[in-house]
DNA sequence: GTGAAAGCGCTAACAA
DNA sequence: TTGTTAGCGCTTTCAC
């Protein structure tokens, strides 16, 4: 009735504890008949093994560490919030943060030089490009420390993996909709960007063109604006803009300064321009139920922090990592199906 | 160094092992002064539970039950596949599912008298409106099994909680991009649903058409052709009324039975009406893949499974429900952002 | 009211 | 190559 246990298993395979314990976890020194024994009484039983028992008695203990740049990035902020908040909700795990300079090589690479290998057996790290970085990156994964990259990729690192969204279907996405929410209109669409040297926002970029090109030739495409995530500096930048080209009928901002966004469209235009941005936070909500932006593309912080424990935890057990575990989609929201 | 454990407590505040466990879980027999040193003791270590140790010293068990109806239905068969898949991944946990006749109340009711209170401690189902549903569903919880409703919910039932999307807000979405992608192009809209009867689909007309009426007056809306959510059916009916009337620019399928509308639209128009469906399935991707359909509103059945886990053994331990975990999103996708 | 001791399912020395 | 034994952190008798 109630579920076999190593127990159940020793007795019908007339064996000990320690030899079932040994086949389970493929360790060495039992005799192929007797191994093929303990498999057998295994599968005539149904074993199932009690993850949760095997982690207390080993007193796993998975020591992660996410470092994150620091700024008013509301998304980052987020991630932030969530790592602190369920930093004790994880069974056998500790997560352990750091805030970094954001767009700051050398700070990025003194974080992760103050990673002790002794003490972490994994870390998540928001990466910047840079040759220095990878070095660094390099360096602890000699050191036996498990190394993925999260939300902005670092391809030819040795980082393990990549958690976050496809950015170049991102700005397909928002191609796609922005296409044709302003179908209809013909004219021009602005870009607004943090900057190009950043590899989420070239990519998004690339992806957008691509649609747009290919599918609604009848709008046009303005060089991008970067904003360097500053809402200031965008309302300005895209106030002027919009003031010089009356016949801009759609943004898309794929970056942060999304409130420079909103700003620069409070001086109301009719039609006003279809808007799509990026990253879901209490100022794109709001522009969303006030009918000033018309989508924003979203990633989820919070499955992020989970797929990366996840996807650190399989790593440093040297197990498959799940893929539909490990993927994060791109989420599409208007006003409608806001959570 | 490592986290305090109720040995540590015990020491601190000069009490045995029992005591703190008594303290922990609130039991009584513990003198008011005894527990205030032990949860001073607790504060001052920062101890925090081993659930993972408790829930195997109690060696609790949630035995869950799923009834869900059978049929072609593919986001059923989603549901049933991934209960299937993952019914041994959970701790303490063990997942058994009855599939019953469709749109059959009789049957539902059978399932749930037959569930057996003292091997079942939750029951979740996808509930039809019956009064003998609800019936069957309150003397399960008389007897002591929690009860919750998955994707269709019964609301004036006794049911603890649903699980599923809000089906006004998922109309709401249709029609908000239904809405844009025909802006332009004033002309009629047809809805193809399974049944009126149904309450999802009822909720998901009545959002559509509250959002189209006020905000997209070009266009109109037909009358609902009811499909049974059986494509041959969907196919005939939607293609009389496309042939019927050629200023259709719009589509939207909130039911089952989408094939059938993809099977209509093989004949091509010019331009092709715009298509909004519900649920990602293997057709409906296709079709966003080749372009015949524009958007697909999606329930992740993963999570629908694992919200349903999750709230059940809330329900079970008398905890509260966190509502963020219990929260089931409405899905958009294009063809860029596809999983 | 409180405590001692056995055990949940599994692992990890250490013996044999 | 195999078995014995003492835990992991917590719960649960049962005794005091």
């Amino acid at each position: 009735m109630t579920r076999p246990t190593i127990h159940d298993v020793a007795r019908a395979a007339g064996v000990s504890l320690s030899t079932v314990d040994r086949v389970l976890n493929d360790r060495e020194g039992v005799r192929q008949a007797t191994h093929i024994r303990v498999t057998q009484a295994m599968r005539d039983l149904g074993y199932e093994r009690n993850i949760a028992a095997a982690n207390l008695a080993r007193r796993r203990q998975y020591r992660l560490c996410f470092i994150l740049p620091g700024g008013p990035n509301s998304f980052m902020r987020g991630l932030e919030e969530e790592l602190r908040a369920r930093a004790d909700a994880w069974e056998f795990t500790t997560l352990e943060r750091r805030i970094v300079p954001p767009f700051d090589d050398a700070a990025l690479v003194h974080a992760l030089r103050g990673v002790d290998p002794a003490a972490t057996d994994g870390v998540a790290v928001v990466a910047t490009d840079s040759a220095m970085v990878r070095a660094a990156m390099a360096e602890l994964r000699d050191r036996g420390v498990a190394v993925v990259t999260l939300v902005s990729d670092l391809p030819s690192s040795r980082r393990q993996h990549f958690v976050g969204i496809d950015n170049v279907q991102a700005g397909r996405t928002a191609a796609s909709l922005l296409g044709r929410f302003c179908r209809g209109r013909p004219g021009r669409i602005v870009l607004v960007a943090g900057s190009m040297l950043v590899r989420d926002h070239a990519e998004r970029r690339l992806g957008f063109e691509q649609v747009l090109r290919a599918e609604f030739p009848d709008q046009s495409i303005l060089p991008p604006l970067e904003g360097l995530d500053d809402q200031d500096i965008v309302a300005a930048h895209l106030g002027r803009t919009l003031a010089d080209h009356p016949d801009i009928v759609g943004i898309y901002s794929l970056g942060a300064g999304t409130r420079g966004v909103a700003r620069a469209l409070s001086r109301p235009a009719a039609p006003r321009p279809a808007v799509v941005v990026h990253e879901l936070t209490p100022h794109s909500r709001k522009a969303l139920l006030d009918g000033s932006f018309d989508a924003v593309i979203h990633q989820d912080p919070v499955r992020e922090v989970q797929a990366t424990v996840l996807v650190l935890r399989s790593l440093i057990d040297g197990a498959a990592i799940d893929p539909e575990a490990a993927r994060i989609g791109i989420e599409v929201f208007l006003r409608d199906n806001l959570p």
